[in-house]
RNA sequence: AGGCGCGUAGCUCAGGGGGAGAGCGCUACCUUGACACGGUAGAGGUCGGCGGUUCGAAACCGCCCGCGCCUACCA
């Protein structure tokens, strides 16, 4: 017996050297032409200004898991990897670092700025890859990817020149959503709404050349500053005679027309007045376009007021300005109510800033025409959505998708392909024009926006793979096999790319989305640095190893509810890594003259080999299932039971005297051939789960294989590689019954494991004796017994503890005194729980409509079931008869 | 306001028309030939409530109660 494994699994020892090895090894390398079936996965880019948190670590477990699957069960598989260059984020990180330096951006100029953000990215923008690599994604570096790299740009720009050429990508004067503090356009999907306590105010405005006054309310009272018009319902009687009337607009001298709008107001809701604002509120926007209102705009790029807000508010912040007018109202009796009420702000995503909308002039995609055919693949199954729910989720937003608009007023990003002359042309193309084509001018402009970074991102499917030059690696792997990402991004990202796939590729980005759920803490809530509750994977990677924390993930990733995460929960799953090791260890340890190329001897196999085989096949079979059906964390509760439960504390206990040699030298070489056997497929089926420990036993093992090859390539098991022994199940299950009997006697009657017993293990069907007979030592050696006697139910020792099995009874005598109260009670427990089953049992075959309606298996399983509750209630009265008999004689 | 999801053991959650499950926690015992990051046994549940469909419901349907989340232009 050597001992080569230390007694405790040290992951830090193991997995930096496989992460490195199975990189230089090309083990994770794609083919570009094979005749392999494709599997591919696109990694979802992460910020390169990010750092890893839980969900990278969630989505990267889950897609590795996938990918692993894939690639050992045969594919050629791509799992291409990249980063994102976040626009408005990257911007504001290097930003402040200038600030720092006592400089601004527009004070190094642009040029010298975008050179300092790719320094940056140099420096820091690889710190997430790294991190991806320690836990063990076995993505192919080589087609690393990042969006502002000049194959991706020049795919953007040709996406936008076509999409222009189509009538696609337009430019015009709307209303966006403005960050004053980033001070750039967002879209709609950008900005954050928040229920904020706020107020409601009501002002009169008096109609012009009348004693009449209309209240109208408002959240915004500084917007009135540009209001053009107030409206009232058509319908509305108390109204009615004032349409085409018009008010004086306080504190302006103007005077705006009283307009009739179906669809802006609602006459139930407060005086059934509003003001409308046009350049100011998005549905005061449509209205002011109905009826072709003027637009105003009081508030300019930072917030503070125009000089059309009039010479007194000029100049001042949006909030001040509101003070202010509130106060001028007031003044004037013009304020006739204050009430609190609850508004939604808007917020910028990024930095919180409390969002403006302004008319503004802006690029924007025409979403309609793209989303159609977005909505179709999906209807027609050519995309499939995992959990299924989330396409209603999908198509929602699809049916009532707006504009997008596309312009921002950063420098780090894809610069708009558009260039703007003098005499007022505008040209977009993919190279800078040297004149332009309407006057000849050769001083053309750029545009100095740049695109939404989710533009880039939303071709990030074939741009990554060499889009829009045919290449070997787009023709062999788009679509894409897999998308796996959460479920926030699902309008973000996931119906971009579907749009964007279809229009350029002619077929969807991916054949199945997987959505994930969120990371939560144990407490189930949102985990966040200002809150202090962030579990860092990298930390507890550290602490508990990756394999660990990527089998706690995966089990967690029940589908459609969020994971609450704990580092308990971690450690619990460590011990089960340690668990495979020891596991390892064992055999390891007993297989010192085991030769790994002797042919196998089936004629040797124990009953409990030909049953460790079985249990390994029917695992094989759940793990393929789970994994098909993307049921993660049932593809884990199998490998785990299996290996812990069955593998660990049955079989190796079962073999123990066997690898000790009690049976014979071609026992012994039979029963480590087997060991070796389902060792090496267990490792295969964890694989993809604990990549590492996995590949680390796997080496140990002494197996036939070429020179360098590794478990990350090797092929799948398959449930067909193994035989199925029902025979054996049934007869192990009636050996650990009987085993599970003595142990519960020792238990309940507090009789010390080391106490030898004498056990009676009863049946009336001879071949149940049969089997007892036959692995009696082996079943007198895991209960502990001295001695083990097979008889017939008749046969029941004198006071004697009993436990009724299914198909066998046990009886331990009991030396010395026995607690008879203690062993009534337990077992008229039993006989109660029993008793309940049997009568329902009976209910059941008592019913007519039962016998006649339900499937002929049902009841003739119903039947069984009866008999043998029936079989089970006789043996537990009478072993409570004899008890009382025993009780007595003691008395 | 609509939509979606969730209420199952003390905690976290699987499951899903035909004998209530796991992990952790808890109790008792144990240095038994890999593992105390271990072993053995045990306690613990009107499967949120009420109706309905069915021979049969924890599961399917409806309503209600709680808890989340998403979408939305009510001034």
């Amino acid at each position: 017996m050597t001992d080569t494994l230390p007694k405790q699994y040290d992951p830090s020892a193991v997995e930096m050297r496989w992460a490195r090895e199975w990189i230089e090894s090309g083990c994770f390398n794609a083919s570009e032409v094979d005749g392999r079936p494709a599997f591919s996965i696109v990694i979802p880019p992460p910020n390169i200004t990010g750092t890893l948190h839980m969900g990278h670590a969630l989505t990267l477990t889950i897609q590795d898991i996938f990918v692993r699957y894939k690639r050992m069960s045969g594919f050629n598989t791509l799992w291409l990897p990249g980063t994102d260059h976040a626009g408005i984020a990257t911007q504001m990180v290097v930003e402040r670092d200038l600030k720092r330096q006592g400089l601004s951006r527009h004070q190094i100029g642009r040029e010298a700025f975008i050179e300092k953000v790719w320094q940056w990215k140099d420096k820091h923008g690889n710190r997430i890859s790294e991190q991806t690599r320690a836990l063990g994604a076995s993505v192919d570096w080589r087609h690393e990817r990042f969006t502002m790299d000049e194959g991706l740009s020049k795919a953007v720009r040709e996406v936008f020149v076509r999409l222009h050429e189509d009538g696609l990508i337009y430019r015009d004067l709307r209303l966006i959503n403005w960050c004053p503090r980033c001070q750039t356009a967002l879209s709609d999907l950008e900005v954050d709404l928040e229920p904020t306590a706020g107020q409601l105010w009501t002002i009169a405005y008096p109609v012009a050349g009348r004693q009449r006054r209309l209240a109208v309310a408002t959240t915004r009272p500084e917007t009135m500053l540009g209001d053009t018009a107030v409206a009232v319902h058509p319908e509305d009687e108390r109204y009615r005679d004032l349409v085409g009337q018009q008010v004086e607009l306080p504190l302006t001298g103007r005077r705006i027309p009283i307009i009739a709008d179906a669809e802006l107001v609602d006459p139930e809701f407060g005086t059934g007045c509003v003001k409308v604002t046009p350049a100011h509120d998005f549905n005061d926007f449509d209205t002011g376009r109905r009826h072709g209102l003027e637009t105003i705009s009081v508030i300019d790029t930072s917030g503070r007021m125009t000089d059309e807000a009039g010479a007194e508010f000029a100049g001042l912040d949006r909030f001040a300005a509101r003070e202010k007018v509130l106060a001028r109202l007031q003044e004037q009796d013009l304020l006739v109510n204050t009430e609190e009420y609850q508004v939604e702000l808007s917020r910028c995503q990024r930095c919180r800033e409390i969002v403006e909308p302004l008319l503004s002039k802006q690029w924007f995609v025409k979403v309609e025409p793209l989303a159609r055919p977005a909505i179709e693949a999906v209807e027609q199954g050519r995309t499939v959505f995992i959990p299924r729910h989330w396409e209603k989720v999908y198509f929602e937003w699809m049916h009532n998708i707006r504009d997008w608009c596309i312009s921002r007023q950063l420098w780090w990003g894809h610069r708009i392909p558009a260039w703007f002359c003098p005499c007022g042309g505008t040209v977009v193309a993919r190279q800078a024009p040297e004149r332009c084509p309407r006057c000849g001018n050769q001083q053309l402009e750029q545009d100095e926006d740049v695109l939404d970074t989710w533009f880039s991102s939303a071709l990030w499917p074939f741009s990554t793979l060499g889009w829009p030059e045919r290449t070997r690696l787009l023709e062999t792997f788009y679509p894409t096999s897999l998308m796996e990402t959460g479920f926030d991004i699902i309008f973000f990202w996931v119906a971009r790319m579907m749009m964007m796939g279809l229009r350029f590729m002619g077929e969807v980005p991916f054949r199945t989305v997987y959505l994930h759920a969120m990371v939560r803490d144990a407490q189930g809530q949102k985990m966040s640095k200002t809150k202090g509750n962030v579990i860092d994977p990298l930390q507890v990677s550290e602490q508990s190893g990756a394999d660990a924390l990527r089998f706690t993930l995966a089990s967690l990733t029940a589908q459609g509810r969020d994971i609450k995460l704990s580092t308990e929960r971690v450690e619990g799953y460590r011990h089960f890594i340690n668990k495979i090791w020891n596991a390892a260890r064992f055999t390891l340890m007993n297989l010192g003259d085991f030769q790994p190329g002797a042919p196998a001897r089936p004629g040797q196999r124990s009953l409990y080999d030909r049953w460790i085989l079985t249990r390994t096949s029917r695992t094989v079979e759940r793990v393929r299932q789970a994994l098909d059906g993307y049921k993660i964390n049932e593809a884990c509760s199998s490998l785990y039971n299996f290996f812990w439960r069955e593998l660990c504390d049955w079989y190796l206990e079962l073999v123990k005297p066997t690898l000790a040699g009690e049976g014979g030298a071609e026992a012994r070489a039979e029963c480590q051939r087997v060991l070796v056997r389902v060792l090496d497929t267990a490792l295969r089926l964890l694989h993809p789960f604990t990549p590492f420990v996995s590949e680390e036993i796997w080496q140990k093992l002494p197996l036939v294989r070429e020179a360098g090859s590794y478990l990350a390539t090797a092929d799948f098991p398959r449930a067909g590689d193994l035989q199925r022994d029902e025979e054996a199940e049934r007869a192990v299950q009636l050996l650990i019954d009987a085993v599970t009997g003595v142990r519960n006697i020792r238990g309940e009657n507090n009789l010390p494991p080391g106490k030898p017993l004498t056990a009676h293990l009863l049946s009336a069907d001879a071949e149940v004796r049969a089997v007892l007979e036959q692995h009696a030592g082996t079943i007198a050696n895991l209960a502990r017994l001295e001695e083990l006697v097979v008889g017939q139910p008749g046969q029941r020792p004198a006071r004697a503890a009993v436990y009724v099995a299914e198909k066998l009874e046990v009886c331990v005598p009991m030396t010395g005194l026995v607690d008879f109260g203690a062993e009534r009670q337990r077992l008229e427990k039993e006989l109660k729980k029993i008793d309940g089953e049997r009568r329902r049992s009976q209910g059941k075959l008592a019913n007519d409509k039962f016998l006649a309606r339900a499937p002929a298996e049902v009841v003739a399983k119903e039947k069984e079931k009866l008999a043998e509750f029936e079989a089970r209630m006789e043996k537990l009265k009478r072993a409570l008869e004899q008890l009382q008999q025993w009780s007595a004689e003691e008395s």
